[in-house]
DNA sequence: CGCGCGCTCGGG
DNA sequence: CCGAGCGCGCGA
């Protein structure tokens, strides 16, 4: 027999077949050592068959066969193909996605532990020890054995096994998270129009749905139950959230829900739970998956539905080779196993609701919130009337109000900005020099609290200067607000209030995020001021008011999302409001009170805004009605980096004159950020009619060239 | 003349 | 990707 082996070298130099001679019966899929050059390597057979054309005198054997039943099975293989082929990239890094990396290193294995099980009474005669020890294994029935040993020594539970009291054995221990909850059978309760929504999925012979509801509206029993349906037809699940939503309470609630048939995929494991977790997805022993992104690639068969809530989530796009969209894997699996691909957003993207409303997709929209609460209302705040009115903190009066009375009342208040540190920008009032970052081209951001400069970019810190390093002046002016400012202000202004502040600051280390949350959510705070990580999905009831101090600053980015995003943090950050008892409410401040995309997230107007987006797109011919693509060009050296970029830029010139018609725009520049980390970023960037001419882009832009990289991005999520 | 580094090539 | 093999540049 013949084993047709992809080596586990994500390169593109060896990303081809290599034959192998093996035994019989070697199922494709599995997972091997192969001699490779004058050492070993993995890898991953293909196929088999039974001839070689390879000259047969050096045909190696293939050395090891590691794991049964194969760790990639036949769907796994032809969605890599298919991948593999769509993004230009290597088979090996493709395979690597459907197998956790400790698999792949060998450092981590099952792991085995000693646990000594009771048997019977025996007769212990004089030895104390072992009397007590067979009393507690009676009351315990299986214990590790190292914790018995602790409590009554090595050789009373030595003894105690000799006489038959007890037996000591290796067994599996399942390293998985949160398997202790208790499980939680209470009814789940549909509402009318939950259970419409369950109806329609179940009645439409579409692949995909979309659950367009607003926040608080139950999409995720929806989510749940449908999982649960599915789970009693036999059928298997994988549900993708945003991995910030992987919170431990989110977690617990699956658990209880469905106990050990949940399986979690995220990075925040260890090594060895997720070692564990993957093979209990794939010995069939957990049948639903939940995890960020790539838990699309759970090794489950038989799927009968793959859930993607919030849907519009950025994080469902990868950012590494392969660049794949989340979706797209989710609809190839969907469709191998004819299960249901149900999306869910309050916020859908522009892109996904139009094809939901061409009928593409499976609309489902749901109206009602589950409490019947209204939505909080929201106030604008006009900030140039407060400039104008000699206000020059970063609080409106109205919002200053809000506060006081939350405050007065005992209510929770959540206080949003997208932008971390304590100034964006420290200049110079002497001579306007503004410090940036030495592997960055962009300036730095002052941190008050370590009395530092940090790159937002790269991470890099930075003494504060005394003076200033270009012409000695002391005179040191702050620009732009962030989170530490806006902490410090409050607390000049509400001396009594506490406060908690959550951005990438602040939340540091495995837990950080839920240590915050939690705190917050047990009312050890007041005040949580936070970037858009306080977004999403937290359900606060003591939250009354939400401010959100500068809901314009991302609406001026210079991308064709930018009004898109804005309307989705904002009806997210709103919805944080109000999720109880109490009637929420929100305050908006801005300096363009009129503009479009805020007047629909104030009147929580979904539909008003997609028209009007859909309509600006299709005229200024920008996605979903055309793609852009950008491709990067990278190096530490710019001289090779523009070679690279002439390398690749002439070929695409080419292509695009040759299919006048297929383009609306070509240009090659330098990135809008020239560096980070040091390395020179140049572009070439295009809008495209179609996906036509996407494989000779990607084509083109395989060149590999050392200490430069290539790659291309479809309509990516921000072009600096 | 010999060694060292950097580039090219092959791997089944 | 990684090591083997080889070419040319420099030092004494």
């Amino acid at each position: 027999m013949i084993a047709e082996v992809i080596v586990d070298i994500a390169s593109s130099e060896v990303d081809r077949i290599f034959e192998y001679e093996c035994d019989e019966g070697l199922r494709p899929g599995a997972r091997v050592k192969v001699p490779f050059g004058n050492t070993y390597t993995a890898g991953f057979v293909i196929s088999t068959k039974e001839k070689s054309e390879y000259p047969v005198e050096k045909l190696k054997k293939i050395a090891y066969v590691y794991d049964e039943p194969p760790a990639v099975n036949e769907e796994c293989l032809l969605l890599t193909k298919k991948i593999a082929r769509r993004y230009m990239a290597p088979m090996a890094s493709v395979l690597r996605l459907f197998i956790p990396a400790e698999m792949r290193t060998g450092k981590v294995h099952e792991r085995l532990l000693r646990y000594a099980s009771y048997e019977r009474d025996v007769d212990t005669g004089r030895a104390k020890k072992q009397a007590e020890c067979l009393a507690f294994l009676k009351t315990y029935k299986k214990v590790e054995a190292r914790v018995v040993e602790e409590k009554f020594g090595v050789s009373a539970l030595k003894g105690l096994a000799e006489k038959g009291g007890c037996t000591v054995r290796k067994e599996k221990f399942v390293r998985s998270p949160y398997l202790n909850l208790p499980k939680n059978d209470r009814p789940h309760i549909l509402t009318e129009e939950q259970e419409r929504a369950i109806e329609s999925i179940s009645a439409s012979s579409k692949r995909v749905h979309l659950l367009h509801g607003v926040t608080g509206s139950g999409k995720t029993e929806i989510y749940l139950t449908y999982i649960g349906k599915m789970l009693e037809e036999g059928k298997n699940a994988i549900f993708l959230v945003p991995e910030i939503s992987l919170t431990p309470q989110m977690l617990s609630q699956l658990r209880a829900r469905f106990g050990e048939a949940v399986a979690i995929l995220h990075s925040g494991l260890s090594p060895g739970e997720r070692f564990d977790e993957w093979w209990r997805l794939r010995s069939g022993e957990a049948r639903i998956a939940v995890g960020a992104r790539s838990a699309v690639f759970a090794p489950l068969e038989n799927l009968g539905v793959i859930v993607i809530d919030e849907e519009h989530d950025s994080s469902y796009v990868s950012e590494s080779t392969p660049r794949y969209k989340t979706f797209d894997v989710a609809l190839a699996r969907a469709n191998y196993n004819g299960a249901k691909l149900i999306l869910g957003s309050a916020t859908p993207s522009v892109e996904t609701f139009l094809q939901a409303k061409e009928g593409k997709f499976n609309l489902i929209t749901l109206t009602k919130r589950i409490n019947q609460r209204p939505m909080p209302t929201i106030t604008v705040a006009d900030m140039r009337q407060e400039v104008k009115h000699g206000n020059p903190s970063p609080f409106s009066i109205v919002l200053q109000e809000e506060i006081e009375s939350c405050l007065r009342e005992k209510k929770q208040a959540i206080l949003f900005l997208n932008r971390r540190g304590y100034s964006q920008t420290v200049i110079c009032q002497e001579c306007g020099y503004v410090a940036e970052c030495e592997s960055c081209d962009v300036p730095l951001t002052y941190h008050a609290e370590e009395n530092c400069l940090k790159c937002h970019y790269c991470g890099a810190r930075y003494k504060m200067p005394v003076a200033c390093p270009n012409c000695g002046g002391v005179r040191i002016r702050y620009g732009g607000t962030g989170t530490q400012r806006v902490v410090s202000e409050l607390k000049k202004k509400y001396p009594e209030a506490r406060i908690l502040r959550m951005d990438n600051d602040t939340t540091s280390g495995k837990e950080g995020h839920y240590k915050i949350l939690k705190a917050f959510a047990d009312r050890e705070a007041d005040i949580l001021v936070g970037t858009q990580m306080i977004a999403k999905g937290h359900d606060f009831p003591a939250v009354t008011l939400v401010g959100i101090l500068d809901a314009d600053m991302s609406l001026h980015f210079s991308d064709y999302r930018s009004g898109e995003r804005t309307f989705q943090l904002i009806t997210q950050v709103a919805g944080r409001s109000g999720r109880a008892e109490e009637a929420g409410k929100v305050v908006l401040q801005t300096y363009s009170p009129t503009n479009y995309i805020l007047r629909y997230a104030i009147d929580y107007d979904y539909l008003g805004f997609f028209n009007y987006e859909q309509k600006l797109r299709k005229a200024t011919s920008f996605p979903p009605f055309t793609k852009i693509v950008r491709v990067m060009v990278t190096g530490e050296k710019e001289d090779e980096t523009v070679e690279v970029l002439k390398e690749i830029y002439f070929p695409l010139e080419k292509l695009v004159k040759e299919h006048p018609e297929e383009v609306f725009f070509f240009q090659k520049m330098k990135s809008p950020i020239k560096r980070i980390q040091n390395k020179f970023r140049y572009q070439v960037l295009m809008r495209l009619k179609s996906d036509l001419l996407l494989p000779h882009i990607y084509e083109i832009c395989a060149v590999r060239k050392r200490n430069v990289l290539v790659y291309v991005e479809e309509n990516p999520n921000n072009l600096s």
